[in-house]
This record gives C-alpha cells, sequence and structure tokens, in this order.
DNA sequence: CCTAGAGAGTTGTTGAACAATCCGACAAGA
DNA sequence: TCTTGTCGGATTGTTCAACAACTCTCTAGG
C-alpha cells in the first residue's frame, strides 16, 4: 500500500495540474494569450457578436470569459458598452509598482538572515539562466519572459497562494505596458540585476538585497514611463 | 471657464461615484450581505436553480453574480460541483494575514518619518471613535466593523487602488473566519491598538508604528485561529 | 466488503428573443 | 456657427427553454 502512495500522489498532482478547463476558461486563455502577445492592442474593443461567431460559443459563454479575464485587469468592462483590452495610465503604470514593491520587498525581507537552501533557488537560478541565453541570442521577448518568472518564483518563495495570485495579475498588467515599445530596451538591463539580486539573496544578505529590489523597482518604473512616453511621441 | 471647471469636476466625481449597477452587480450585493453576516454559513452549497428561483433572476445573470463573489473570495466554484460559500482553513487564514502583513507594514513604513497631515488622519480617528464606542455599549459587531474600516483607511493612506482593492478583498475573506465565534473575544482587544497604532502614526513615529503593527498582526492571527479551535471543538 | 453501473439531479452551454442603452447623424433653433 | 433635440442603427443586458455533460447516490452483484 505504501510503496503505492507515491505513485498516487503523482497521479493526483498530475490530474489537479491538467485539472479539466471550462469553455469559457478555455476561450479566455485563447484571449489572454491574444492580449498579452499584443495582437490585441490597449484599448481596443472586444465585440461580443462578432468574436462568439468567431470561436465558435455562444455570447453567453464569451461574458464569462470575458469576467475572468476582466478579474485578471486584462479587459475593462462598461456597462453597455462592452469590454475592451486595459490601457495602463501612467499613474496606473505606478500603482502596478507600488504594489509590485510592497510585496517583492517584503518576501525578501523577510526571508531571515540566513541563506536559504540552494534547492529552493534552484527555479530562480534557471529563470536567469534562460535570461542571459535569450539577450545572448537577441531573443528580447524570452527576456522578458525570462524577467517575468524570476519575479514570480522570488514571491514564491513565501509560500504564499494569496501572493503568488496577486503578482500574477500584477505581472499580467504589466505586460499590457510593454506593448509597442522597444523589446531591447525595455528588458535588457534587467538580465544583469536579476543575477546580483539572486547572489544576495542566496548569501542570506536579505536586507541588503531588500534595498537592492527597492531600487531595481523605482529604476525599472522610471524606465518604463520613460518608454511609454516616447513611444507615444513617435510611434 | 475655469470658474466652472471645479464645478465640472464635481459632476464628473458624483456620476463615476453612483455608476448604475447591473442585475448582476445588485444580485452579487445581496448574497455578499448574507454570506458576510453569517446567514449563509461557510461550506453551504447555493444551488443556481434554487436561488435563481428565489432572487427573481435568470441561472445567467446568477452566474454573472456568482462570479462576481468568487473574485472577491467569499464564494469558491468547483466544475460542475456548484458554488460554495468559502471555508477558510488555518493555512489560509495564516496566508491571508501574511498578505495583510506585507501590505500594511508596508503603507505604514512609507508614510516617512515625518508625522502626516492631521486631516488625512481623520478617517482612522473616526474608527478608532467608533470602536470606542461600539464597546461601551457591548456593541461588538460594530466594534469588529470598525476595526475594518480602521485597516481599510490605513491602506488607504497610500493612495493606491490596487493595495485598497486587495485588502477589501482580504478584509471580506476575514469575516468569514469571524462566522460563529464569540464576537466579543473576537474583536474586543483591538480597541486599544487601534487608538495606538493611530498615536504612533500621528507623532510621525512610523518605524515603530510599522513593528507595533506587525506584532498586532501576529497576536490577532494566533488569537483568532484559537478561537476557532475552541468554537470547533464545542460547538 | 468492495466494485460497477444505472438513475436522478445539478451544472455547463447553446441559441434565440426582447429590452435597455449607447452612439452617430441629422435637423431645428438661437 | 454653435448648441440642442430627435431619430435609428448597433451593441450590450437579460431572460428563457432546451439539451449535453457531469457528479453523486444507491443498488445489485461479485
Amino acid at each position: 500500500m505504501s510503496t503505492q502512495q507515491s505513485f498516487l500522489d503523482e497521479l493526483a498532482a498530475e490530474v489537479s495540474g491538467l485539472r479539466r478547463a471550462s469553455t469559457a476558461e478555455r476561450v479566455a486563455e485563447i484571449l489572454r494569450r491574444r492580449v498579452t502577445e499584443g495582437d490585441l492592442p490597449p484599448g481596443s474593443q472586444l465585440s461580443e457578436e462578432q468574436l462568439s461567431a468567431v470561436l465558435q460559443v455562444s455570447r453567453n459563454t464569451l461574458r464569462e470569459a470575458f469576467r475572468l479575464l476582466g478579474h485578471e485587469g486584462l479587459l475593462v468592462h462598461r456597462l453597455h458598452r462592452g469590454v475592451f483590452v486595459t490601457e495602463l495610465s501612467d499613474d496606473e503604470l505606478a500603482d502596478v509598482y507600488r504594489v509590485r514593491r510592497a510585496i517583492e520587498c517584503d518576501v525578501v525581507r523577510r526571508l531571515g538572515g540566513t541563506a536559504p537552501d540552494p534547492e529552493v533557488l534552484e527555479p530562480l537560478r534557471a529563470d536567469v539562466a534562460d535570461g542571459a541565453a535569450a539577450a545572448a541570442r537577441g531573443d528580447w521577448t524570452g527576456v522578458g519572459t525570462a524577467n517575468m518568472h524570476f519575479h514570480s518564483h522570488l514571491v514564491a518563495l513565501a509560500g504564499s497562494p494569496r501572493l503568488d495570485a496577486t503578482t500574477s495579475r500584477l505581472l499580467a498588467e504589466l505586460r499590457l505596458a510593454f506593448q509597442g515599445a522597444d523589446a531591447e530596451a525595455m528588458h535588457a538591463p534587467y538580465v544583469e540585476r536579476n543575477g546580483a539580486l539572486l547572489d544576495l539573496v542566496a548569501a542570506g544578505r536579505t536586507a541588503e538585497a531588500a534595498a537592492a529590489l527597492e531600487d531595481y523597482l523605482d529604476v525599472s518604473l522610471a524606465h518604463l514611463t520613460d518608454l511609454r512616453r516616447d513611444h507615444e511621441e513617435q510611434p
């Protein structure tokens, strides 16, 4: 019986991993990808009639998908007007960073003054490596993805489902702000900083790491805001 | 023209304030009240057919209301099984406090070492006064409400919509954990601590305030967990 | 005691229909 | 010219009935 236990646990984990998705969730997944990849630019409207025809689902199901993405912050719902891809103003962008700073710095600070188990830092190391590799081959979108994963995994160190969920939502909103800007200028500078931050964390120098992260986020916000302004002035 | 500007701004704010609510939102409001007031105890199932008949709305609209409350954490949706009032395990309760600690302490810490404008602390003073008054007349539910408002207003000092929204969600989840426990034991101890915390903030001693708040939250979590255990053992 | 399977009941999804609302265009008046 | 009133098309909000897909329970059989 106990010989089967590990196998059964494995199966359970596998099942929960690929838990069946409702039609609305699958539709949401399709739209999510389109939005985050920029096929649907911020501000564009998503017509119910049109999309339900194209996606071969009823309007009711499509509306459920809209709600899901609305909760994730990717779409905004205006009563009697329809749903639109979220447009992040500079103020809202700053707000996203405000929350990131609160969460990420808190997570790092509370890791304690001792070096964490190297094993738990493994995902972070992989993300840094992925980012460096992507940068080496000029794949700036890949760098951006690795960067996102890095911060997700950083927060995951806290082991808090709610912090993970909030972070995931914030990063999704952030992706909206990336649309149309220069991918290299956007992501390139952070490959190195992620590595430096990871080193501090691995050394157990959490106070320094938290300070570095705070500066990191402030610089990143200012940088991103600048890029957006440039892009707006000469599109 | 500029003389009208302030008036126009006022109107715009007023309109956005009383934005009409859809049917789903009104239904959600009704259910939210029932859940937070304990009429629908945690774990109970909400039947679509039954509720749509009672509330005189279609199943589709009811489902939209369910989604709204699901996003607020009050209901959980299990595929092909239905929606249930959220049951907060001890681990999840601790997770709620984990996030509260990250947010609230960060907000206090970043107020800066200088005493804030007394005006912005006015809502907090009112909440403390409300709590004290409610305690004086033995209205422990009122004390709990004032306590919630205090923490909402505390976070509001940061001026971050996203922190406000997250806090609102956390406090809603917290209300679920209060169900059935002794209201006096639950809320009474915190009237005094809120006042002390506010004094530290008003004096600009933010570092001390943050430390006090951290201790506050740890004690509160331990206390609440104990009360829940007691209540479970002898209901 | 355990398992497989049938049946009942609930949820998931659809499509059509109608009501409510928004938006742009166009006309009337100052 | 500018503002205001009105109209009609287009889109969203909501309902309803039906069916498909699924879960849960109970029972017969091993």
